[in-house]
RNA sequence: GGGAGCUUAGCUCAGCUGGUUCAGAGCAUCUGCCUUACAAGCAGAGGGUCACUGGUUCGAACCCAGUAGCUCCCA
């Protein structure tokens, strides 16, 4: 069988990803073994693949595969979220399309085009992760407005509202006018713009004098028709002579009073603040405080109404700018200066954010973040990392109540039921009028037929005559038209996903959850992660995970998050045809250190895909060999170590692993398998070209092979198991495949063959620099005399020496070696004969550099051993190692001094 | 304006309880090698005032205070 030159990525993938599906490899039932869960963060499901994306499950299925490889029942759950406000925009664009307006459809129509539209693009994102490798148990696959889910959704909602934690009310909400509904605050981004700020003339009422005016500054001149009040600071004294006076809105002539709270700063513009509390926050709680009007002049799609008695019709910022003429035309505008401010823009649309008062729903929180905050301060629930804390503790003491409804058709509609108009008698031409008080129109509950049987029910005890039957028609029910919120399905989404609503008891959920770890991003920290924990104590009286891992923001070398507005992200699936999956997988990786953003480069998948090359050529290396059982074992010490640097590798990995530092293990499996594995024990054992191989090295080395392909395969899945199954390894059975392969044990660790072997390094890299300074060739063999003074016996290391640094013959000698080049290698000293004549002069200059390093060296030291205080307090240990330090120094300079004297210098 | 965090080699980052010959890794750079596993490679080398200023300590990249710069969150 002839071997490609280089690892080709593409020939492997898809065949290992479908024979994986086939096998059932990624399938999870539960059994007696331990479980190990992670369910994905739903990705919105009009999303591609972007590298948040990537890094994000390429972590997950790290996790998950070297828990299946550790024995456990390992279960990936996928899925998608119905993204309300992204999904509907999506489908009105499809409509658009066609030729087809929204509001020329029933909701019902609507929605047809919507599930349409799910079910040809829904799945586009789940597709693209089985291109990166994901492991997910693909059966298991679910959509947040699954029926189950759904059902779970309107459940959850009736069950928080009996309880109180559900209620509808005003308040001031982010409207977005272009996509027609409320916005979260965290769906706000909020930049800095250049703005202007208008400097307008208010006249005071019952004055004489025309000049007699105040002025207010303001940046949202077209809201003047809504303002209630003109607010100073009572301390203010330019004003004091205008409280209790009135004065005229421009334009309108409309009268509103002068109000005084300490809440207006004296310094900023005039001094004078306009309320108009229907159109920002801080003056509704102002217009609260003083019961004043609420005046809302604007329209749901941003256009001023006809309570704005002027420019009706008109769009807010063509308002804006026409009222700017018309008040300077009128005179009332006093000047216009350029001014910078924070404006909140939709997430979705761009558009810029109207505070708008509105009837919502909200879920209240305080009651609910109380013990989700506890399960992270007292571990229960370990954020990873840990600096999270912080933040997380001071969004759950500070937390305000969530709106939960969009004014939108794509979600869940809200199960709060309202009768409109009259009850009517059955046998009856006669309507009754029945007035209803607010709070009684409305009733939530499951069904229509609930609704009509709980009015039914409650006009009857209003003294309806009880004996007619009375009937509501079905048309004066009408639903909520209003959906909610996206994380109102999301929140529920670890619990959901095992059915743990419906079938709060069934084998599922009592397997799988609470899952173990949640891999997600930083930024929605509370709006979702802090949500499922309320949600998990709050229907399930346990955490819904048990370790969160928080990843970085993929950015560009410039520090710009990636973004496909910004055209600064790579597509993920093109660095995949470029680099191979595990290329990719390993890039994204080794710049993710946890919690901190990624400064992404492709480099790194280049460096990816590199380190897959150099482990198919160390393959294509031992594929090579000739096996000649006649032949004796001589890399026995070789094995050895490799063995015990496996070992130790194998705790430097688990420990890491450990503690979520993926990037820290990955590195250590790149060493392991780079230089320890590569350059240092394949060079120490590997024939000579053409010579065979004898019988114990060849198996030794073919294991230590297979298992640092279990190792890799978290990281390289694809290039681990196309190795996997050659049959370098022997015969495999069917379902014997890296995936499921367990992990090796870690056995002991012979520390002082590994310290000793590093010492042997040293010597070998030795060689090598002298044979760079001396100009010696690599094929020139050469001779090699060994001082040994620490004990260490060389004989041993012989042939690894003599292998690595081309040596003819050695010899361990009591004496020194007149005439020869020499070198130290820990306190042990190394003649190299050298027919050359050794220049003195530069020989002693490299010895009196060494020297003058180590008597440094030694001063600090003995610095420490003199000082009675270091004596004193360091601990006995530590006193010991400076000890050692201090004889280590002792000894080399010794021996430089006797060389320094031999050389006459 | 309030809060949190960060600053270590050209780049990306480790550095755990203050104490290993502690200033590290990978990449990049430079030098020499086309040595039949790999030039996507091999062998070697250079590179840092640990942001700055003080303090605590026998001892500080690490602890404390202040300063500067950057980032994020909340208003």
């Amino acid at each position: 069988m002839s071997i490609a030159k280089t690892y080709i990525p593409k020939e492997t993938e898809e065949k290992w990803y479908s024979y994986w599906l086939q096998h059932g490899f990624f399938k999870s039932v539960p059994d007696e073994r331990e479980p190990y869960t992670i369910v994905i963060p739903p990705p919105n499901v009009t999303g591609v693949l972007h590298m948040g994306h990537m890094l994000n499950n390429t972590i997950q299925d790290v996790l998950i595969r070297r828990a299946r490889m550790k024995g456990k029942n390992a279960c990936w759950v996928p899925g998608t979220d119905h993204a309300s406000i992204a999904t509907e925009a999506k489908v009105v664009a499809m409509l658009k399309e066609r030729g087809i307006s929204k509001k020329d459809l029933t909701r019902e129509e609507f929605l047809t085009y919507a599930w349409e539209w799910k079910e040809k693009y829904g799945g586009i994102i789940l597709e693209q992760l089985k291109k990166l490798g994901a492991s997910c148990d693909w059966d298991r696959t679910k959509f947040t407005m699954d029926e189950n889910l759904s059902e779970a959704v309107i459940d959850t909602f009736i069950h928080l509202y009996k309880k109180g934690l559900i209620y509808r009310g005003i308040r001031m909400i982010n409207w977005d006018p272009q996509g027609k509904t409320a916005v979260s605050d965290e769906e706000v981004i909020r930049k800095e713009v250049n703005q202007k700020l208008y400097y307008i003339k208010y006249k005071v009422d019952g004055d004489i004098d025309p000049q007699n005016y105040i002025v207010v500054a303001t940046t949202r001149p077209e809201t003047i028709m809504a303002d209630s009040a003109i607010c100073v600071n009572p301390n203010d004294s330019r004003y004091t002579h205008l409280h209790g006076k009135r004065v005229y809105i421009p334009l309108i002539g409309k009268k509103i009073s002068i109000i005084t709270d300490d809440y207006v700063t004296m310094d900023f513009g005039t001094g004078c603040l306009k309320v108009t509390p229907a159109h920002d926050l801080n003056d509704y709680e102002l217009g609260l405080k003083y019961g004043l009007p609420v005046i809302d002049i604007l329209n749901e799609d941003g256009t001023l109404n006809e309570r704005a008695e002027i420019l009706i019709g008109e769009d807010r910022f063509a308002a804006r700018k026409k009222i700017a003429v018309l008040l300077e035309e009128s005179g009332a505008l006093e000047k216009v200066e350029d001014y910078k401010s924070q404006v909140g823009f939709s997430e979705r649309t761009n558009a810029v954010i109207e505070p708008k008062l509105s009837m919502q729903w909200f879920c209240k929180m305080a009651e609910m973040a109380k013990p989700a905050l506890d399960y992270v301060l007292n571990g229960e629930i370990k954020l990873i990392p840990d600096k999270f804390i912080n933040t997380y503790r001071h969004w759950m003491e500070n937390v305000r109540d969530w709106n939960i409804s969009r004014q939108l058709w794509w979600g869940q509609q809200i199960p709060a039921w309202y009768v409109d108009g009259d009850y009517v008698k059955v046998d009856s031409d006669d309507a009754v009028a029945l007035q209803l008080d607010a709070i009684e129109k409305y009733h939530v509950c499951k069904t229509k037929e609930e609704a009509i049987e709980h009015f039914a029910k409650l006009f009857q005890e209003r003294g309806f005559d009880e004996k007619s039957s009375y009937r509501i028609a079905k048309e004066q029910i009408r639903q909520d038209e209003d959906v909610v919120d996206t994380w109102f399905s999301s929140w529920l989404w670890p619990i959901s996903v095992f059915d743990g609503f419906k079938d709060p008891n069934n084998a599922d959920i009592n397997y799988y959850y609470p899952t173990n770890d949640l891999v997600t991003a930083p930024e929605i920290l509370f709006f979702w992660v802090a949500r499922m924990i309320m949600a998990g104590h709050e229907f399930r009286g346990e955490v819904p995970f048990r370790n969160v891992y928080l990843t970085g923001i993929v950015r560009d070398k410039q520090g710009r998050k990636m973004s496909k507005s910004l055209g600064n992200s790579p597509d993920p699936l093109d660095l995949i045809e470029n680099y191979g999956a595990d290329g990719v997988r390993v890039g994204m990786l080794l710049c993710s250190p946890a919690g901190n953003d990624l400064m992404f480069d492709e480099s790194y998948c280049k460096q990816g895909a590199g380190f897959a090359n150099k482990i198919w050529n160390a393959f294509k290396l031992v594929k090579g060999w000739e096996v000649d059982e006649n032949l004796d074992n001589p890399n026995a010490v070789a094995i050895e170590w490799f063995g015990n640097k496996f070992n130790q590798a194998l705790t430097e990995i688990e420990a890491n692993f450990a503690q979520y530092r993926l990037s820290e293990a990955l590195m250590d499996t790149y060493k392991l398998v780079w230089d320890d594995f590569c350059a240092w024990y394949l060079e120490m054992i590997k024939p000579a070209y053409q010579h065979p191989i004898d019988k114990a090295t060849y198996t030794a080395t073919i294991q230590f092979f297979e298992n640092i392909l279990k190792v890799l395969h978290p990281f390289m899945p694809f290039l681990t198991e196309e190795l996997w199954h050659d049959e370098l390894f022997g015969e495999r059975t069917e379902s014997d495949c890296c995936i499921v392969a367990q992990l090796p044990a870690i056995g002991e660790i012979n520390s002082r063959l590994l310290a000793e072997i590093e010492i042997v390094k040293d010597v070998v890299t030795s060689i090598r620099n002298t044979r760079k300074t001396k100009q010696i060739s690599d094929k020139e063999p050469l001779e090699l005399f060994a001082k040994s003074n620490s004990g260490i016996n060389y004989g041993e290391y012989e042939a690894i020496i003599a292998r690595l640094a081309n040596i003819s013959k050695f010899e361990t000698v009591a004496d020194k070696v007149e005439g020869a080049i020499n070198f130290l290698a820990s306190t042990d000293e190394f003649y190299i004969p050298f027919s050359e004549e050794i220049d003195p002069v530069a020989e002693c200059a490299r010895l009196k550099k060494e020297q003058e390093y180590l008597l440094g060296f030694l001063k600090s030291v003995n610095a420490k051993l003199g000082n009675e205080r270091f004596m004193a307090n360091a601990k006995p240990e530590i006193i010991e190692v400076e000890q050692k330090k201090k004889a280590d120094a002792e000894a080399k300079l010794t021996i430089i001094d006797e060389n320094l004297a031999a050389l006459a210098c």
